[in-house]
DNA sequence: GGGCCATTTAAAAGA
DNA sequence: TAAATGGCCC
């Protein structure tokens, strides 16, 4: 397709966004399904073929990796890979960090620099601050870790460097002392020694960064911007920037925008300020208005045509957008027809509203006559924990469903060991990835070790890997508890390994070579329950390392120069500059002095010139190794994307309406539609809350439903919800957006979602067949329950999450309840598999059918176990009254008896003090049937597991 | 050093 | 409710 044929589909709006001249700063406000994507890269194409702009002076920044490929993706159609791949196109993350590598001698950095992610910022502060804790408490001050890593964000997010706070640091008072006797005062002053402290640790987390050369998210772009503004001729290849989702830049991205177009000031943005839900990790969206301050011939265009929802979606998500009467007003149309009105529901638990949804889920498939499937229905969350019940409702309906960023690939712990290994050869100083290594698989290098080896580090001014090597060599004494010896599992396969690095040894072979030495996948045998999904992870890391290899479209050609070509030469013989030479003279290391500025010009650009070169040009081959390519792509690939999964396409989804941002869904739905969940209860702003719930429903395309729980378990408790104040007041102005009928999904309904959708309408037979089989195979989810019961306790249906995550692999308390339900069906199906569980040493060999409840000591000094204590006898009166109502045999237990629970033949119910703390409870039966995994027969842990165990990458659900 | 238990604490969003 | 922490013991 040529550009020329890309323009004629597209509306009068969107073309003149396409047309625009380059030369005058364009600000696109595109609301939802609009069509921004299309414009964004049609801007670009025409950018290149009428303006004659070359590719590799074109910079199109995103937030995500996903929306950086689908733009990608749209623009190989468009205009050919090859002129693709010249954008730089990537994320703010991805394009510093690329120019970091390349130039990182003139921000002071090493181009080996490692990027540190949350986990392990997270541990430096967490260190950090327990050095305050005696200081903070003596004031009576609770800091949590959290507060301190959001305010130090913050700070990077408003450019705010740790040299600008080394100078409040001098002060020298000590904290406290500026309070009266005031009580007003006493606040103030607790502030100040919050921000005091915050700005101590901000200044100690930078340095320690430095010294293990590393930069931490935050640090990308502010180390970025820093390169831009200190080194105007960097970004000297910039004739256009184009920047997407533009509400949700920082200070600090916003100010990296402005010094990439430094020279050009060539700057299109799109954006749209009803969808900006960032606030709260410091986006501005008066970077729109500051934007056309400092550019002030501004041009805005809007685009207010949607190709995605129904009417009826339309209206209702703009009566909710609407209600914020500070908003600059803006519309949609949509020539799409109404379609069902958005049905609105409040169920009496939470488990009815997600047994609602899943049925529901079930009744539209049917009813549309196999027109939608599992894969065109999302549920949107306000926060992940909420997916709780929603998956065990899917689960028992048995519709498969996959989480949305449910849990990050690259933040496994069995992947972060490998990227450990590899983080440590490429970067000696890396002291997270050193302290992670030493001791994967154990080898008795323990925390006091560690610390013991650090310490000789610093003191003797060498990496811990040098350390530990001249250790292993006797080159230097060994350490208090002796660790040479424990060494020879580890020194041999780092230098094995970092030979084989430097012969360039693609990544993925390199890590293989790396588990081998490791032993590691009989390391994840012997310590993790679930290995065997962990093992999978570690080849799903091996795969990724392999695509990495294989090419995928890097930001740019490394070894070229980015500048006009015909200066090209000049270029080149400045590349003979002598790296040492420079940093002999302090000329690569030191900051330009400020002087300069105004006068000069030209001097002052070969100046530039000299340094970009001699920091970059000599050194590419060594700047970008594979590994260090592979281990930039691991930090900067968040989420799941990494696997292409293609039978996702056949789940349901389940997803934050954060994440959803930018996607669209035949059907979405929207539980917990709460006070206090929309607008979350510790969000401060309430504006932005609205908006999230208005991105939430415009990523509908045909239907969409919101529910409320009346009741919830929060924090171990039920507590009563009410219906969110956005949809009440939506109600207020018309009645008429919401319903509490279902659609019926009559034959004009389903002409309707063919419609929007773009599918083919099922004939009637059709829908009548599937219909009649839904009917054959389906029971109300609720009167159907396993148990019938008229307490409390019983009334809902089971607990299905506790039992799969029993199978799992786990074990856990699990609830009378759900304990009931299970012996059930272990009896409908008995087994005489039997599980051993170690208690105190000893081992016990239950038969698969037996519940294990733990009760609390009796003693109960304490309120909280006497709470439990309560609770416990009362599961066990109702757990025997519904056994026995079912006439199911119990014998109970108590604690040194467990023993004898080998020999008992029908089902048991365990129970034991506490102090015997049997803990656990054996469900193979449920789901062994079924081929899935079993519960190990080896070492099982008793308690509450304190490692994750979350379905594998890719889902592997039950 | 590491396993195990009891007690405490926290509970949002992402690159 | 379940994850994290802290103390105790081997």
């Amino acid at each position: 397709m040529t550009t020329e044929d890309y323009l004629n589909t597209l509306n009068a709006a969107q073309l003149r966004a396409v047309m625009h001249s380059p030369d005058i700063p364009l600000q696109i406000l595109a609301g939802p399904g609009s069509g921004k994507t299309k414009v964004l890269t049609c801007r670009i194409a025409h950018l290149i073929s009428k303006h004659s702009i070359s590719p590799q002076s074109i910079c199109a920044v995103t937030f995500t990796n996903k929306a950086a490929n689908e733009m990608r993706e749209r623009l190989t159609k468009l205009i050919g890979i090859e002129q693709t791949n010249q954008i730089k196109l990537g994320t703010f993350h991805a394009i510093c960090s690329m120019f970091l590598r390349k130039y990182a001698k003139l921000v002071g950095l090493d181009s080996n620099f490692t990027i540190c992610d949350a986990d392990e910022s997270k541990n430096i502060i967490k260190k950090l601050l327990k050095t305050y804790r005696d200081e903070l408490e003596a004031h009576n001050i609770v800091l949590a870790e959290a507060t301190v890593i959001s305010r130090i964000s913050k700070a990077k997010a408003k450019g705010v460097t740790s040299d600008g706070l080394r100078r409040r640091e001098k002060k020298g008072i000590s904290r406290g002392e500026g309070r009266t006797a005031d009580g007003s005062l006493i606040e103030q002053s607790f502030a100040s020694i919050i921000d005091d402290v915050v700005a101590e640790i901000h200044v100690d987390y930078a340095a320690i960064l430095r010294r293990n050369n590393s930069l931490d998210f935050d640090d990308l772009v502010l180390f970025g911007k820093q390169l831009f503004a200190e080194h105007p001729t960097v970004s000297r290849w910039c004739r256009h920037i184009l920047v997407d989702e533009f509400q949700d830049t920082n200070t600090t991205q916003y100010e990296l925008m402005r010094h990439i177009a430094a020279t050009s000031r060539c700057v299109t943005i799109v954006g749209d300020p009803d969808q900006s839900i960032y606030g709260w990790r410091s986006a501005e969206v008066e970077n729109l208005a500051r934007m056309k301050r400092d550019l002030p011939n501004t041009q805005q265009l809007f685009l207010e045509q949607n190709y995605r929802s129904t009417a009826s979606i339309i209206s209702c998500s703009l009566a909710i957008v609407s209600q914020d009467k500070s908003r600059t007003p803006k519309t949609l149309h949509t020539t799409h027809p109404t379609g069902p009105t958005p049905v609105l529901r409040s169920l009496p638990y939470e488990q009815n509203e997600s047994a609602f949804l899943a049925s529901e889920i079930k009744r539209l498939v049917a009813y549309s006559g196999g027109m939608l499937s599992w894969g065109d229905f999302v549920i949107l969350l306000r926060y992940n924990s909420l997916s709780r019940s929603i998956e065990s409702a899917l689960q028992k309906e048995g519709i498969p469903n996959r989480v949305l960023n449910g849990h990050k690939f690259f933040e496994r712990l069995e992947v972060k060991d490998i990227l450990a290994y590899l983080q440590l050869l490429d970067n000696p100083l890396y002291v997270p990835a050193f302290m992670r290594a030493i001791n994967v698989p154990s080898r008795g290098i323990g925390e006091k070790s560690v610390s013991e080896l650090l310490a000789t580090a610093q003191r003797l001014g060498l990496s811990p890997i040098e350390v530990v090597e001249k250790i292993f060599d006797n080159t230097i004494p060994d350490i208090k508890p002796a660790v040479k010896r424990k060494l020879t599992s580890f020194v041999p396969h780092i230098r094995r390994s970092r030979t084989s690095m430097q012969k360039r040894t693609r990544p993925s072979d390199l890590i293989r070579d790396l588990l081998q030495l490791l032993n590691y996948e009989g390391y994840l045998m012997k310590t993790q329950p679930d290995w065997e999904s962990r093992w999978d992870n570690v080849q799903e890391l091996i795969n990724f390392a392999s695509q990495v290899e294989m090419g995928t479209p890097m930001l740019f050609d490394s070894d070229q120069p980015e500048d006009d070509p015909s200066e090209g030469e000049e270029w080149n013989s400045l590349a003979e500059f002598d790296q040492d030479q420079l940093e002999d003279d302090g000329i690569v290391e030191a900051q330009r002095p400020r002087q300069a500025k105004g006068k000069e010009k030209q001097t002052e650009e070969r100046y530039e010139r000299h340094i970009l070169v001699s920091a970059s040009a000599d050194c590419s081959a060594i700047r970008d190794t594979p590994l260090r390519l592979f281990l930039q792509a691991s930090m900067l690939s968040t989420g799941t994307e990494v696997q292409g999964n293609e039978n996702d396409t056949e789940k349901v989804t389940i997803s934050t309406c954060h994440a959803a941002k930018g996607l669209e869904w035949p059907i979405v739905m929207i539980p917990a539609v709460e006070k206090g969940t929309f607008p979350s209860a510790r969000a401060e702003d309430v504006h932005e809350e609205r908006r999230l719930l208005y991105v939430a429903c415009t990523r509908a395309k045909a239907l969409l439903y919101l529910t409320h729980s009346t009741a919830r378990m929060m924090s171990g408790e039920v507590r009563p919800k009410e219906l969110s104040e956005f949809v009440i007041t939506a109600l207020q102005n018309s009645q008429t957006v919401f319903t509490d009928q279902i659609p019926c999904l009559s034959a004009s309904d389903r002409e309707v979602l063919a419609q929007v959708l773009n599918r083919s309408s099922p004939s009637d037979a059709e829908v009548a067949r599937k219909i009649a089989e839904y009917n054959r195979t389906t029971t109300n989810p609720w009167d159907g329950s396993a148990v019938p019961s008229s307490t409390p306790w019983f009334s809902s249906t089971y607990n299905k999450s506790a039992v799969s995550s029993s199978v799992e692999g786990s074990c856990n308390f699990l609830t009378a309840r759900a304990a009931s339900s299970v012996l059930q069906d272990s009896l409908k199906a008995p087994t005489t598999a039997t599980t051993l569980f170690s208690t105190r040493g000893r081992v016990l060999n239950v038969p698969s059918n037996t519940a294990l409840l733990q009760l609390p000591t009796a003693g109960a000094e304490t309120a909280s176990k006497q709470r439990k204590l309560k609770q416990s006898s009362l599961q066990q009166t109702h757990l025997h009254a519904n056994l026995s109502s079912h006439r199911v045999p119990v014998t109970v237990y108590s604690d040194p008896k467990p023993d004898v629970v080998s020999e008992t033949p029908q089902s048991s119910v365990c129970a034991t003090p506490s102090t015997g703390a049997l803990s656990a409870i054996p469900v193979v039966p449920v789901n062994a049937a079924k081929g899935k995994r079993r519960l190990g027969m080896g070492r099982t842990t008793v308690g509450y597991p304190n490692k994750k165990f979350k379905a594998p990458l890719g889902g592997g659900g039950q």
